[in-house]
DNA sequence: GACTCTATCTCGGTA
DNA sequence: TACCGAGGTAGAGTC
């Protein structure tokens, strides 16, 4: 890696044009070649990269930054501050716990938790847009589709309301009933969602994890 | 600016939970609070992070960094290889040319170039759910409701689909058609479109630009 | 504060 | 490779 900071000025044309006028910032360049400037504060985020694969033209006071799409940032050098390198070998990656996957393994494992006496017919159930997170049985025998969210917003009771459409073109199942499941259900989410005719559910994740390891002590 | 090339291993706690095993990594603390970790790779989204406003404890061995939510990033530093600080100043900020509010503005100084006849009614014409992107008329008269995306998706299409229902609603209106227009359209976009009863179209932007030129020659 | 929508979204999975 | 969906989305704007 190698850290430069630098007064500079850049230019960005690809997907839209930006540019950056004369100040001080850190130009980042990592192992794989991707480029990243960053401003002393606003975030995570750099004010202009270009990320790999690219080809890094160093033309002494201006380095040229194309990559595949003929997308390219400038980097104007008006005075080098510091600069250093150095070797940070491969890195073993982040490990993750509690996305939206896991909440949906767990409710698979314990549908009682969403609404009493359903019955897991199929995690991931296929439709030609795409799979529906869970397909249930109700106590009644009734076909439930539920959409697992870890935050519920209106962009996730429309993806439900369009798995519903479509399971309803399949006539074997009979009436498919809509439920919404997530950590949290936004105002507005539900409201599309009972207007949509769906219920909603809050589930808290932890209380989940408890009952899992609670019917695994069954066993 | 801070910047610490060092051997650690990292957790976060908050949203979900993330760990990081042992490895050297840049960890990057900018002058409002904001703490980075990158490694040599995998574009400019750093490992893990914690935005502003945020409390740092600095235990010598290992950072403890809060934000108001409680969420918690632990830094463990097992060696720490290189450490420099840089003022670096304000930054002026980015100047950006081309995102969707410029295709919006051209498509408004002229409608015929998405459909001959168009008239502009109003732009960010207001409902309840948020303002439509262009409200026009159409050579019959008929109102034609037209949502502008940069790259059209599906969601795109689900948000005309809101908006029309929405203005369904004003009887004053009478019926409105919706045409949903972008640089590209992707074909799941274009289905769901047409399966909604809505038209699509695709402009080009320096097209655009051209034409918004041309018009201004006249005057 | 809640809600909206954009983004050079990024990133990962999959067909 | 393109497409699709999740994200600790972040960030800006509006009400």
């Amino acid at each position: 890696m190698r850290l430069v900071i630098a007064r500079c000025t850049v230019d960005y044309n690809g997907r839209l044009s930006a540019h950056l006028p004369e100040a001080v910032r850190l130009i980042m360049v990592k192992a794989d070649g991707c480029v990243a400037i960053h401003a002393d504060g606003g975030a995570y985020k750099p004010l202009n990269w270009m990320n790999a694969p690219n080809t890094l033209v160093d033309n002494g006071d201006h380095w040229v930054v194309t990559n595949p799409k003929a997308e390219q940032l400038v980097i104007n050098l008006l005075e080098i501050i510091h600069e250093a390198g150095h070797e940070l070998g491969d890195d073993p990656g982040l490990q993750k716990d509690g996305v939206e996957a896991h909440l949906q393994e767990l409710l698979a494992a314990t549908p009682g938790s969403i609404e009493l006496g359903l019955t897991l017919v199929r995690r991931e159930y296929p439709t030609a847009i795409g799979p529906i997170d869970l397909v249930c049985r109700d106590a009644s025998g009734q076909v439930v589709a539920i959409e697992v969210k870890r935050r519920g917003e209106i962009d996730g009771v429309e993806q439900l309301a369009r798995y519903i459409e479509r399971l309803h073109l399949d006539s074997s199942l009979g009436a498919v009933r809509g439920v919404f499941v997530a950590q949290v259900v936004k105002p507005q989410a539900r409201v599309l969602a009972e207007a949509r005719g769906f219920t909603w559910v809050e589930v808290n994740y932890d209380d989940l994890r408890g009952l899992q390891t609670d019917e695994l002590r069954l066993f």
